[in-house]
DNA sequence: CGGTATTTGTTATATGGTGTAACTTATCGC
DNA sequence: GCGATAAGTTACACCATATAACAAATACCG
């Protein structure tokens, strides 16, 4: 997703300027929420507008981009010619694997969901192997579908829950899974697919579809702490649309931050762990709800029974709140990014998390007073991950279309 | 020192190309620790021998960069001629406010300290208009020595004690010195040296010079977490050998994380901040040792107390590793940046901070099984904040030495 | 209803930076 | 001293963008 420490970049040849310019492009008409002309992305990336025509042109054959009947005109001149990312193109699948569940969709330049497909299926203690040649039949099964309905399938991402190498390379651990030392790429094998599928943290992958969403509605906001809820609690630290790897790829493991002092001892050997008092497990054991059969909906059952006044679900959420408000305060102190998002299962509880969170913000914060921090839940919606999987695909043809472009079309 | 959320960049044009290229050339040759020859640029950029002959050709007429006396040869065909970054030729001015001094150095493009002058005064509770006006004067002194030995002064660095727009402009609060809401650069006024200043906070400078004495020994490190020890206590998180500002500039606030619950009151109205128990004020008061009117050398005679076996100073310390270690495995877990470094007044106690602060990060930190976190004193030393703020202005010249270039030659 | 202003998109040409190939220069090894 | 080898330079081709001029399509105005 990013880079380790690499270090230092290549020269720029014309050839460069050329895939630069011609990313630029895609992106600009990508990004902009509607369909934009010519001559608009020649004023918005300062790019004449000739060369600009030359680039369209190209993206246009590339089936990246495609031009719009003319729409209404207004005001004096001649019209523009409206361009759009095409949709039903190209298109990236976004595969995961849960404790849940296990499914994939396939999705388009335009962020469409052409196709779909979720198998609910209890993957706790699962054989990974076995698993991940399932994944790989149902990713197979969505390509053809695709491919059938005349897309060209760019690539594949993958979205697990656990530590991944910032590389995708291999899936160190995924607790509630039961996973150790995988290899994803290799078991799933892909290979037909285009190049090696992307893969990624669940919540990483699920930030960055969220980021995507949030570029339609605030271009500005462009970082913030994704909050992924779950037995297990993740973060996602989303900077200028990009989520932060770290080293390893291992960051975002607020789940252990601390806290609160004592309390009872985490799975991971330590306590006063936050997912101890705001782990989905541990919010409904709190709030006396039997989580066993119906790990899913729980949350929508303390939900309920907050709603309607019961005391151990309110007093469950109020802990719950003020836990992840003291360890968010930290995450402010330390890294100055004032907006953050309530995703995963949280996303249902974040009306009832947010006034316990806020105040324990604005009490320790420092900047508070100056830049109160924003809690909000996520935009997406269950497949954040698989679409953010597909997305980080897309995102890669976006970056790069020349490279695409030279994939396609070998024939020199 | 990093731009905040950019909505989109611009489009490449051919001259974009160039100021690319030249860019990576002269970082190339100031990088690699000792000479090199056109040709090595050119295998190391992937560039092509004539390009770099080109480029090399304008760094050197800029006084970027040096012929250096052709080398005792080795190897057979002809030697190359060793370029390295010209001494003495392009200067930039670093300047710092702090507690109990102010000063500036005159760093050249390798990192010599041509010049240097530091006037200790106590500037609790000073008046910040008069403070900015003696700095000007101590930095048209220096700028005046430079120049007369023949060097160009490309602008100016300051470093500041407190929070800091992340442009510059603004100087929020520093509250060892009593100030608040400063607009330095109107204050110390440097318009005839150049462009406007760099302004930023004391410990992200520091960082920086920090990052750039580790490039030379140990180029893969480029990302750690830089912990400055003082009254307050600040961290600078540097990304790729760039300090991470954070949305406002704020970042780095870990003074304020929660160390342990409890505790007295912080003076920033809160309880249990890591200050009350790490700060240097909190360590020298638990030790006994009096810091009225030596703050600066306060560390060192606790360290001497605590090498001699005194109860309260081995303890005082103790106290500041343990509370240290938990915040920084929080920030280990957060991020995986699994480097500290312990700079500023901790620099002296490192060695006998660290054993308490491992403890803590192998407790808590998840990932220290696989990739235990490094803990180490910083190499630079004093005036280290000085030496960044000229650090970043001569980092600007050399990420874009044509902006300077035509700076320099505007006669066309 | 026709002419003008205005803006889009295209065409032709110029500019400029890098790559390629060949050449010159300088050293080593025999 | 001669060939091998590598550094640096020169001459030329290539290619991407800028500039300028032009064609096309609409609105505005008399």
């Amino acid at each position: 997703m990013n880079p380790p420490d690499r270090p230092e970049r290549h020269g720029a040849t014309q050839s460069s300027l050329r895939e630069h310019n011609l990313g630029l492009v895609a992106r600009t008409v990508g990004a902009s929420g509607r369909p934009i002309t010519r001559a608009d992305v020649a004023h918005l990336t300062s790019l004449t507008r000739p060369t600009v025509s030359r680039l369209v042109d190209d993206l246009i054959a590339a089936r990246v981009i495609v031009e719009l009947p003319t729409a209404p005109t207004e005001g004096a001149g001649r019209p523009g010619i409206p361009l759009a990312p095409a949709s039903g193109t190209l298109v990236a699948l976004g595969l995961e694997v849960n404790v849940d569940y296990l499914g994939g969709v396939v999705v388009d330049l335009t962020g469409a969901i052409l196709a779909a497909r979720v198998e609910p299926r209890d993957l706790r203690a699962s054989e990974p192997a076995a698993v991940l040649a399932d994944l790989k039949h149902l990713a197979t099964g969505l390509a053809a579908r695709a491919t059938a309905a005349g897309a060209s399938v760019v690539g594949a991402g993958i979205a697990l829950p656990g530590l991944v190498d910032s590389d995708g390379s291999r899936l160190r651990l995924a607790p509630n899974l039961g996973w150790r030392d995988i290899d994803p790429r290799a078991l799933v094998n892909l290979d037909d697919l285009g190049p090696a599928p992307i893969v990624a943290n669940e919540a990483d992958l699920a930030a960055l579809a969220e980021a995507s969403l949030m570029r339609s509605t605030d271009p500005a906001a462009r970082s913030f702490i994704y909050v992924s809820g779950e037995i297990g609690i993740g973060a996602s630290i989303v900077l200028g649309g990009v989520p932060f790897r770290g080293r390893h790829g291992w960051s975002g493991e607020i789940g252990h931050m601390r806290a609160q002092a004592g309390g009872p001892p985490c799975r991971c050997g330590s306590t006063g762990c936050l997912e101890v008092f705001a782990g989905t497990a541990s919010i409904a054991a709190a709030a006396g709800i039997d989580t066993a059969n119906d790990g899913a909906d729980a949350m929508g059952a303390v939900r309920a029974a907050a709603e309607a006044g019961d005391d151990a679900a309110v007093a469950a959420i109020r802990r719950a709140g003020a836990a992840l408000g003291a360890v968010l305060a930290d995450v402010v102190n330390l890294l100055d990014i004032p907006m953050i998002i309530l995703g995963n299962r949280y996303a249902s509880l974040a009306t009832l998390l947010e006034p316990a969170i806020a105040e324990a913000l604005t009490a320790r914060v420092l900047s508070a007073p100056w830049a109160p921090p924003a809690v909000r839940p996520a935009l997406s919606g269950e497949r954040s991950a698989m679409i953010g999987a597909a997305r980080s695909v897309l995102d890669t043809v976006l970056a790069d279309p020349a490279a695409w472009m030279a994939r396609t079309a070998p024939r020199a």
